[in-house]
DNA sequence: GATGAATGAGGTTTCATTCAT
DNA sequence: GATGAATGAAACCTCATTCAT
């Protein structure tokens, strides 16, 4: 778990208050990026006064990193639900695959973040947000894949964790094509398909297709 | 073709002088991201004047795009080379992989530009870039891949446009996962692996048959 | 007497309180200077709200005053000890001199606010802290030579009110070398000697043979 | 001497430019004190952009310390001419003297501005202070006391050093009961003098009385 | 009496861009 | 073609002070 990027204030303040402010900053950030994000825009939207905004954040970005934190709690809360299942993989992927999409939906403004984040140039910091956000859930895949693999579900001559990640790559490009204006023009240039008016089911569909062979592919 | 973005004195500048202005820009872009790489610096790194700078380049956008057309170029040559051969398409994509691993390390500042761009939040000039940097590549992924499926090379349930994008995604992921820090640390968290120190043989390997079962799986 | 800076609620405080107030008060002042001090983080030392410190003081400078007189007294009460006593002048000196080192080591922090005054910008508020602060002493002091003065023990040529004047600033300097940082480097420089590790009763004594003729000098 | 604190930039801007910035400088510094002074206010009044004066002094404290060193060469030139003299110790002392009370008028800006100096809370930037300001004179005294000394014009039971230690005390304040606002207040509480009214000729020759005995005391 | 959340003006510093030479 | 001095808007952050409770 990452440090606490927030003042004992911010922890007294009304949980409204706390949402807002996230929120605010959330949408702030991911339209703007980090640099270009202005604190007294933030502090103006969320209705506080910017003394007090940094009563409750030391810095811009200890701001930044809370929002994140925010955000990460949101989708592993939703990835706890499907993991701890005892469906069989295949079954668990497809519901993740669903739950991606509905929450790149819902959480477009995180996942932009997310995306910021990722060309962190810090690497303190960088090392920091990747254990905070990936840490978590990357667990959550592996156990489930290791699992199958001892089971003898899934091909034997993967290992599981390169293939949660290969996994996760996939997931984590098909958020990004939801939600960021490169990837959204990245993914009609490929597939010819515009986002905002894409077949969710086929695109579903395939994609299970191009992994499940991952699973059960016999030579 | 992206519209060019420099001016017409760029073109009269020496190879030489046009090759570290570029340099230089990706290095500096590449390590502090756009807000933070200031073009003054860039200028003098390469040896010459803020003043001729903006005679060759309108505003500091402009220098950067014309520092990722440049980049781009590099690693198209390269993929050219093995589309153009009549491989089968699991060899191919053996090869481009190892391209991949090859030119991550050749070329990481670039692949570091490439990921900076994908946070761009100009729509516009999101979609300028992503025609300018994809276009190219997904047109000989999907024809190659078209090909292997009228040959009936690869499954038939597959559409190729949707395969190709699934199969750009992982090496994408790749490509991060040499280059930038936060994505260095989020492979090392799902894999155990430390970038610097790994087996490239065997992540090569491993994907290959994450891949190799989307192409010829038989239910 | 300078004019009360405090308001009518701190009178009422119970004296720990005051005393506790005035000594955080001190501290801070003198390790930061006025603008540098934070009064909020005064208050937080001392143990109360900063809504309670503004009960007690109109603003800052108030505040600062009232820590001021209360360093005053510490030292004049010191002073009064070896002035009313019948020794004659020079044996008052070495007594004066004595006390100004005890003193300026246990009162660090008090001498220290004291040469922040000095460079106070507002004439009246100087005019006012140099009524307070030197009236008291150079009355002692100019009474004591004058005296001295009257029964021949002194130079007749020399004024006793200069006299005074000039003693006191040696005083002076001696006090701020045993406290502030720049005074402590340039007394070093000077003398050669770190303040920390000297020898005081050699200072003490090369002080005095200084003045001493002063007082007898025959030429 | 004291590590420049300009940037080139500064070196090639114009020698008015210079002198204008740096008395501009010394003036609102030694009006407003450190924290006080305004760069914006500064930049102005000499005539350049806020821009181009961090072209040529990288922070707030950088110009106020090429302002401090700025003041002292014009100091210390008045001070060779008279030390390098072959007048006796007490003619010299006379000439210091005179000096002194002529450039605290002429330079008062500047004196206020040592004093400011003095009241450094910053362990490393008094000493460096300290050594720039205090060294070149203090060894200018020193070695000319010594010399008096050695040919037994001077008590020969005081210490060279602590000597000039002394005596620079006594100018110091004498230059601070010119120029600051506190010390002048405390002149006329201890003298009865109102410094601007003041005899000069009599203060002079009161300072003279006071030390020369030290010069030539015989018991 | 006592609290501490809340305010917001104001200062330092950065850097893309211009333009006279 | 080439220079680099000059500009100034804009953003982060601090802290004395207020006031509702």
């Amino acid at each position: 778990m990452i440090q606490k990027r927030y003042k004992e204030a911010f922890e007294r303040a009304s949980a409204e208050r706390q949402e807002k402010i996230l929120e605010v900053g959330i949408e702030e950030f991911s339209n703007n990026g980090f640099e270009n994000a202005n604190i007294n825009v933030i502090a103006k939207k969320a209705g506080i006064s910017i003394g007090l905004m940094y009563k409750y954040f030391s810095t811009k970005e200890d701001l930044f990193i809370t929002c994140i934190s925010r955000g990460c709690n949101i989708l592993e809360n939703a990835l706890d639900e499907i993991m701890k299942s005892d469906d069989k993989l295949l079954v668990k992927a497809e519901k993740v695959i669903r739950t991606t999409c509905y929450h790149s939906k819902k959480n477009a403004n995180y996942i932009r973040l997310y995306n910021e984040i990722t060309s962190e140039k810090n690497p303190t910091l960088a090392k920091a947000l990747a254990e905070e956000i990936e840490f978590s859930t990357s667990r959550k895949y592996i156990s489930s894949i290791a699992e199958a693999f001892a089971k003898n579900d899934v091909r034997q001559d993967l290992e599981p964790r390169l293939f949660a990640f290969f996994l996760d790559n996939l997931l984590m490009s098909l958020q990004f094509s939801y939600t960021c204006d490169y990837y959204r023009d990245r993914f009609e240039i490929y597939t010819g398909i515009n986002v905002d008016e894409m077949d969710e089911e086929k695109v579903v569909s395939q994609l299970l297709k191009f992994i499940e062979s991952a699973f059960t592919f016999e030579k």
